[in-house]
DNA sequence: TTGATATAAATTGTCGACACTATACGAAGT
DNA sequence: ACTTCGTATAGTGTCGACAATTTATATCAA
């Protein structure tokens, strides 16, 4: 490799201001610094990350497209509001796209990447011990598992729409209702079962195994979220 | 409504510019009007849309979201270029959503949407017989089919994923690939049984049902490409 | 003739300014 | 006191121009 080629891999790794806004803005969405309804005020943003508006109008649309803000025309853009019925109609698609992932994973997985998958459920399992199942599967470590076989998978179209568009809404609802599995531990002896079943080579196994498993959590937020309605009562808005 | 209103709905009528020229470049691309690999230059787009490149790159960073279009920094942005792997995937892809959305349809669509869905095969019916099969099919009619039912499903989020990032994608391979359904009559048998499932609100069934007809879809498409790779022997590009 | 280098052209990325729309505020009238 | 209208202000939509980078072209050397 040539001292230019290095120099320009180098200023490639600068990507144009939008990308790296866009990117910025997810990151404070997903935890929460910009809350949800939170009205975007194009010159303050210019202003808070030092561009001018034109690259920003272009990362908002580009957040529009991650269905993370929603614009009007003339009125403007704001974060996404959450309602509980979208939440779980995404898990519905989780549970048809990642039953599919892990059907797929079954297939095209290699031992090493599976091998991958048993110590990554081990160090969950160590750090359900240690904090008694309360940390880390609020946290980033259940989405590590999920991610991963949705990259077995070698489905890149599965990929991008899980990546790049689910698993950034599912965060948010995490950071915001701190929607905590609630069940460190069955989760964990399911993450097994799962990773059993791509083992043998069981695709059909495998992918009813992890249906059954976003199912599961679907319904444990679906009973929570009936039970906060039925304590608040008829509260509109 | 009043006066101002119906003025103000009117003019609402009229989006933004980006959203309007985003809107034709999408047709323009799922027509091949644009072929893929095509080099989209900024100056030329914008003259002939009579518009300024600033709504311009706005529409095009919203179908770079789309997936319509790849974007390079500092060289420009081209149509995606299809490779056949990629269109199994997209089938592997739908096969999980709409085989999840014939499943809630089966559960939430109304009596009214079915007997338009029985309607709409009638219709495909009399097309097939008359044209021996070989038009309606090949254009817009099967995607009129699955769309409805997506729709039936009452899951916004479904709807959103397949409706604005899939369904596109389908439509530009088919009129490039001119990939016909090549078994009309066939289809047509399984989308009455898709839909006699829905009618007797039977969502396992139902899901079944679709996962094997896109299923099949599918391999009919892997083993096209597969003959036309043998036949062309190693080609690499 | 081929290759490399330097200049020139074209294209992309970014910015600031202007026009138009929507909201907020206040004044006048009922 | 409340409503309505008009104005002022802030904000969004659009444009043209400038800066930076890439690609094409031409010149020169081997």
């Amino acid at each position: 490799m040539t001292d230019k080629t290095i120099v320009r891999s180098l200023q490639m790794e600068t990507r144009t201001l939008a990308d790296r806004v866009c990117e910025e803005i997810v990151t404070a969405i997903v935890k929460g610094e910009m809350p949800p309804g939170y009205k975007i005020s194009e010159p303050e943003l210019a202003r808070v990350y030092g561009i001018s508006r034109g690259p920003l109008r272009e990362a908002m649309r580009r957040l529009e497209g991650l269905r993370l803000i929603e614009r009007k025309p003339h009125i403007g853009a704001r974060v996404v509001k959450l309602s509980a019925n979208e939440l779980v109609e995404i898990y519905r698609v989780r549970e048809a796209l990642e039953g599919m992932a892990c059907r797929l994973a079954a297939e095209f997985m290699t031992e090493a990447e599976i091998q991958g998958l048993r110590d990554l459920l081990d160090a969950h399992e160590r750090s359900v011990e240690e904090l008694e199942g309360r940390a880390y599967f609020q946290k980033e470590g259940d989405l590590d598992f999920h991610f991963r076989i949705v990259q077995g998978s070698k489905n890149a179209k599965l990929l991008e729409i899980l990546g790049s568009d689910l698993y950034h809404l599912v965060r948010m609802y995490r950071y915001q209702f701190s929607v905590s599995s609630s069940r460190p531990k069955r989760a964990l002896k399911e993450h097994r079962q799962i990773v059993d079943a791509i083992d043998a080579r069981d695709p059909e196994l495998a992918e009813l195994l992890m249906r059954r498993h976003i199912s599961a959590a679907r319904r444990n937020i679906e009973n929570k979220l009936e039970s906060v309605n039925s304590t608040l009562g008829e509260h509109h808005g």
